[in-house]
DNA sequence: GAGCCGACCTGCTGA
DNA sequence: CTCAGCAGGTCGGCT
């Protein structure tokens, strides 16, 4: 399938004209999927030069809660935290989700990037093994083009698209999408507390929000102030 | 391992002679052990409606230590909890010894069954897969008659098996088999405090209470004194 | 260091 | 078809 994402991207899409919202991000980075990576692991691996570089952990071995904003202004959540056994970073919970709706292969490439101005959010896309042009770059190229970034088959309907990051109406300066939320506890799933990492006022509005629709119980969203730990905008 | 645990059964092991066990026992469920449940996962499943119908939690999510006797009035303590993550309660440390030294394999069921009067004794006990009654065979050890099998209800040869375990002994009532005892907790093995649930006294009564125990989740049937559930009997 | 144990995650599947 | 249940997995801490 995977209807030939071209340039749903381009500016046309977006006529009420927000920056493009490419102005708007900055490339992290961007990993070829492995086998592994859209198997039944259910997992991504973070190269570990890019994981220390853009997400580090500070040593909190418990993990975070991690949203991206897709090209769709969909908010996607994953479970970001070091696997001491691998001495590796990964994305779980909420992985296989994106790696199913999107269609993902082995050699299809992610790309995760963030607001040039407010790093708290973040951004993930994706295109197909091929890819084209741009692809040359390690990531730093899109610029000029507009590439087939991830937008992938799954919606024919335009229409909304519209709604899709760029307009995402970042009113006051913080939204959160794209942030991290520290998910105290061990292990898992069932959140012992949760602090909200970048975001600075948690509350505003952004429903990007990063309430986990799918196991409910992580609801409680314990939003601690100011701490932040953004991440060291390196660029 | 294994010392064939042949006849201990049988009646010259407890000469004392007590009443009929089997009439003092009334089973509550039964299951056929899954792979998983022999496997090393370390755990039993517990079917949520049978969990919760049986061996309610309350609310709490600490978890509970669950002692039963065995056939040979041997005591076996296992964990008892409810796992949020896959909304499923679980009989995990003390599990895999069961296992272990009973042999199970996938497919064998296990019974767990109390006592008519006292319901804070709890038994368990379980019999080979096809075994209908007499598993003698299929199970090798054991000598004459009889079978490791507490009575299913669920298959009609109530009659028979009636005359099988005629001796258990159950010493007397000071062992406390069958009690659940509070595990405060969160998770990590280690205990943080520790309640009886079914106190000593709370035994001789048990109010057949049926009150349906709407998702256990939320009520908090701890801790009550003899606010058992029992079964319904169906004799 | 190996193994056990606690907690979490997810796909399948049947109601 | 949605959703809950659960079988089958994972990691990590502790012993």
């Amino acid at each position: 399938m995977e209807p030939t994402q071209s340039s749903l991207w381009s500016s046309h899409f977006y006529p009420e004209k927000t920056p493009n919202p490419d102005d708007e991000r900055e490339p992290m980075f961007e990993k070829p999927l492995t086998p592994s990576d859209v198997g039944k692991l259910n997992r991504l691996v973070i190269p570990k030069q890019q994981a220390e570089k853009y997400f580090p952990l500070g040593g909190d071995s418990g993990g975070l809660l991690m949203s991206f904003e897709d090209e769709w202004s969909k908010c996607w959540s994953f479970r970001y935290s070091y696997w001491n056994s691998s001495q590796s970073y990964v994305l779980t919970k909420g992985w296989s989700r994106y790696v199913k709706e999107n269609k993902l292969d082995a050699g299809d490439i992610v790309l995760f990037q963030r607001h040039r101005l407010d790093c708290s959010r973040l951004f993930i896309g994706w295109r197909r093994r091929g890819a084209p042009e741009v692809a040359a770059t390690e990531y730093g190229g899109k610029a000029g083009g507009d590439e087939r970034w991830g937008l992938s088959h799954v919606h024919p309907y335009l229409g909304h698209i519209q709604g899709l990051g760029a307009n995402v109406p970042y009113q006051s300066d913080r939204l959160h999408a794209g942030s991290m939320i520290q998910n105290g506890g061990g292990g898992g799933g069932k959140p012992k507390r949760l602090l909200r990492l970048f975001g600075v006022d948690v509350d505003v509005e952004c429903h990007l929000d990063v309430s986990e629709p799918s196991t409910s119980e992580s609801s409680s969203v314990l939003s601690r102030g100011p701490t932040t730990h953004l991440f060291y905008s390196q660029s």
